[in-house]
DNA sequence: TAAATTCTGAGGTACGCACCTCAAATGCGA
DNA sequence: TCGCATTTGAGGTGCGTACCTCAGAATTTA
């Protein structure tokens, strides 16, 4: 039996390095079966939660990965199931420029991945019909696919059809947006209230002592995403800078003809405004139209997600910062989440926390 | 033979939803063979750049890997190696806060990565004896070791270690400090001008219009980092904020009676200062010293790393940002082109560039 | 106690590639 | 044209696991 740590020391003549060593052997399923006294197929039934062994067996099995610290090599497990992962990303049909980042990285993975015998996909939903997204969930089958993050309201149909793909074994993790925490905890994206309380303590230190109005603009106030940066947008501006006031959020609906309209009417309406905050993940439409109103000039507008847009705007000092998240970041770890469920592992929290990043035009 | 790109569609009924497809087959090396019209140990012979293959024989088999988009099975190829990857991270044996968390990533990757075949290890260098330390990498041998990650000083010994390490074909990349590009534009690490421009730029915007000196505290000027940063930091004051004066480099040789001193000192002659720049990655001891001389009080003070010094300071508002490299990005990043360069693989340049973090307390 | 049921073992194949050996074919110069 | 070196082919083994079958052992039930 080989057990688990007998090591090799790399620099056994420089003992006065610190070093820690390899290890060159590490026990194998053949090992398992030996310690446990139990046969080989035995072994693949607990390993692999098969049915038809008895609990004493289990058990023993399971104190005799305990014993030898065995780990399942993956390597070798994933060659052996005969196929790679596969991975969708299910992301709303109608889209902004952050969204196409996202898809962007995600076929970039999927490209990389393929050699890692990982593939990843992105499933269109449909977000004004919750019934025909959810019809389309229901469709997949385990063996069309391994699991798949989703970005979709939390309709009660999408919820229901969440539950029945678990239950058909696809693994499922809520991805950046439009997602309660469901199933366990897992959520890839980033803590929205912390981003709003980030834009906020930083358009009130970008200030300084002048005093005004702070313009709200986002998209719709209807996503959850927008109701927790402006809860912890409030919270910081409110609690630490009564100097400022933070107005009413303003809604672009994706029009830029409205979104002129109530930008126009918000700064004539109130002729103290110091700063504005761009709340949603489509700055472009609010960035061109206050562009065109001259809106930025004079004074401190924080954005969201590095797009084309942001990052031009950022350079020009059009605006002052942009609160991101890394859209690499998000398909990677949801990938890794996705996985480490489908070989029932668990994941490094502290690894999987997505950032709340800050950017100006020095750290683009 | 098989071609690479036979599909199926996931959702084949769902035609109005876009998605792209999940590949079902993919060319292995018989197909390869097939196709190129030589056996399998000549594909062999061409995939792992063993000799005695004809130029003509070589071209053919490339031709092929083309034609049928050909793509080594890393799985595969990673357990037919008998034998896991192995890196190692050469570090100074004298540390800081932020080394220590680096430390702590590579054990986590290195535990995460058992199951991968990937083993990450730590090797401590004598930051004052690039002799020793150079004799300790010329011992390495590729039995060893795959790769390494190597943060040292710049001598000609360590430079000489490293090329004759390339040799014997053992991969190497610079890590985070002390290190050129070296030997093909890799590097693992922030860019430290970028840095040291954003925590200017950072200063100014928060100090607004306030004129006065901005102290700069570091451990030593001697690094390239250091100089690096001070760079970007100077250049961004002095084009944009003619107010702002900075003053030199003072430096802490990484003792606090020191560094107490000479912030002391510095406090005394400039009856203006209004901002700290502690510009080394052990802030630790700024921080605690500035606490005694309650020196960052009403002044606005930004630090590099976050640790549990910079954490602490910045949530108690002793500090206003910290200016961060994520270390398990770092760890991660080395490995993953360490990788690639065992497997002949090019990495995404995008995905490996390191971030400059901006903290606050909001987004900690 | 016999029969039915549940559990277990032994053995196999496969995944895609790395690495090995040895014989045969090919190309080359003289 | 021969002899030699170089190049190529055929075949093998092994990595660690998944997944399969089927016979026999152990246990439970009637």
């Amino acid at each position: 039996m080989r057990l688990p740590l007998p090591k090799i020391c790399a620099i056994i003549l420089l003992k006065p390095l610190e070093t820690w060593m390899f290890t060159t052997m590490r026990p194998t399923t053949k090992d398992l079966a030996k310690a446990a006294g139990v046969s080989l197929a035995t072994v693949d039934r607990v390993l692999n939660g098969r049915a038809g062994v008895r609990q004493k067996t289990v058990e023993a099995v399971n104190d005799a990965i305990e014993r030898l610290g065995f780990q399942r090599n993956q390597v070798a497990a994933t060659l052996a199931r005969q196929r790679g992962y596969r991975f969708a990303f299910a992301l709303p049909r109608s889209g902004d420029e952050f969204l196409d980042e996202i898809i962007e990285r995600i076929r970039e993975f999927d490209t990389a991945g393929r050699a890692e015998m990982v593939e990843a996909n992105v499933i269109r939903l449909d977000d004004h019909d919750p019934h025909k997204s959810a019809r389309v969930l229901s469709r997949l089958t385990p063996d069309e696919i391994d699991g798949i993050a989703i970005m979709a309201p939390e309709t009660p149909q999408i919820r229901d059809a969440l539950l029945r793909m678990q239950e058909r074994g696809i693994r499922t993790v809520p991805f950046v947006a439009n997602q309660h925490s469901f199933g366990g905890g897992d959520f890839v994206g980033i803590d929205n209230r912390a981003a709003g309380s980030t834009a906020g303590r930083l358009l009130a230190r970008f200030l300084g002592p002048v005093q005004g109005s702070i313009i709200v603009l986002t998209e719709t106030t209807q996503s959850r995403d927008s109701l927790e940066r402006r809860l912890g947008f409030d919270a910081v501006i409110h609690r630490n800078y009564p100097h400022l006031t933070t107005l009413p959020t303003l809604e672009t609906h994706g029009d830029p003809g409205r979104a002129q309209h109530v930008l126009r009417n918000a700064l004539q309406a109130h002729d103290d405004v110091v700063g504005l905050y761009f709340m949603g993940a489509e700055a472009r439409i609010p960035i061109e139209v206050a562009r065109v109103l001259n809106a930025t000039n004079g004074r401190v507008t924080i954005a969201h997600e590095r797009t084309p847009s942001t990052e031009h705007a950022l350079r020009k000092g059009e605006i002052d910062a942009v609160i991101h998240q890394d859209p690499g970041h998000l398909v990677r770890s949801a990938v890794r989440i996705l996985r480490a469920k489908c070989e029932n592992r668990a994941t490094l929290a502290s690894q999987e926390r997505i950032r709340t990043e800050i950017l100006i035009a020095e750290n683009l």
